[in-house]
DNA sequence: TATCGCCGTAAGTAAGCGCTTACTTTACAA
DNA sequence: TTGTAAAGTAAGCGCTTACTTACGGCGATA
């Protein structure tokens, strides 16, 4: 170190609290590692995102790789558990239209709006190993939308309005389809040539048939 | 350059003509992209999948990002393209279980049998911008399986068979469905706990259940 | 079988990477 | 006020990266 400064103009981060400070990087981080995934981010970028430098970066995290997964495990707990809530409360109602319509849309919509965090999960996806991927496919099934869902199909079979078939692929089906337009539509950005609304009812009215017996 | 020997014993990469080395590059080049993506794929490590010396790769590709290209370019056209003329002969039977069911076991195996390909297009489409997902898919539009699905569901439509709405979504989503599967259960290792042909005939039906108008 | 163009390589290099270090500045309790 | 724990930083270290260069030698063609 040769030379140093008195405290140049240059500006100095405001100080925060650590947790502050932690959560502040986290969010600006999921944006940058939603665009160009793990490997593409350099901490440089992270430190720049947050307006900090990079040695604070790692006076909060250990590695990279710890802000990533700090990242995606801190928003994907607290969304779902919020999603199946209302879901749970629409459930009761028994309007499957009604039903089904709601859990497109907000998959449509929250796909949209958290776009950056559903990419990055994808890069997840796409980095961890296959057994990682089902350890943490099961982690998401034991508290989130699939298992109700699948419960949901379960009833309705039983009530002799659904096909049969095991209900944990029909759920896979039935989220799986709005979950691959909303990838398409919403992280790659392919335009489908609608409009979200109508491709809701296209959404809802295909998977409601598709789970309905056809009398 | 101290002192160069003059043909070691060291072993050296059979002679090939150019055009054969860079097929064989690109070859062992899907298999890494795929794992790793462009970023997490070193230079190092395409030569030594390819059984030669970094420099050869150099010799062949100006850049990595041209090894990433021709990687995924030299396969993705002739696949596609072989895939719709296996379709184009089964749509004129007009047995829609039939034609469903090949479509989706079709995707279903491809994924399976090119995991690296399709992983690295998922790769491909993360790291490009909108507007370039967007030439891209239409570039795969115009001569491939969407467009055959497109019309086929137009003329089943015309015949007051399936339900209203525009083809081209209706084509998205009966694609869309087994391939979101497929990128699951393939792609990220998911084990979604049937075995595959199951799968085929519960996500046909599901189709064509949706597809069909209730009587 | 001589030759010569191109394939292939070893040994670079500059730039950029994640991460550490040695030090400064700040908030706040006493 | 002042002492101090902790937030924050500039600089740079060791290493890896994508890419280059200088040169050896194989094999098709005459």
């Amino acid at each position: 170190m040769k030379n140093r400064r008195p405290a140049d103009k240059k500006t100095r981060a405001r100080r925060l609290s650590a947790s502050d400070r932690k959560l502040q990087i986290i969010e600006s981080a999921i944006g940058l590692f939603g665009k160009d995934g793990l490997k593409g981010t350099t901490t440089k970028a992270l430190a720049d995102a947050a307006g900090v430098s990079e040695g604070t970066i790692f006076k909060h995290f250990p590695t990279k790789e710890a802000v990533y997964m700090a990242a995606f495990e801190g928003r994907t707990g607290q969304d779902t558990r919020k999603f199946v809530l209302e879901l749970e409360q629409l459930a009761d109602k028994g309007q499957d239209e009604e039903l089904i319509q709601r859990v497109v849309r907000a998959i449509l919509f929250g796909y949209g709006r958290d776009r950056d965090l559903h990419r990055m999960l994808l890069y997840v996806r796409l980095g961890q190993s296959d057994q990682e991927n089902q350890e943490f496919n099961n982690r998401l099934d034991q508290t989130g939308m699939p298992a109700f869902v699948s419960r949901y199909i379960a009833v309705r079979q039983q009530q002799g309005v659904f096909v049969s078939g095991p209900p944990a692929i029909l759920a896979e089906m039935m989220l799986g389809l709005p979950i691959q337009l909303a990838t398409r539509s919403k992280l790659f950005g392919i335009d489908l040539g609608v409009d979200d609304e109508t491709l809701v009812e296209l959404l809802a009215r295909l998977c409601l048939n598709g789970l309905r017996k056809s009398s």
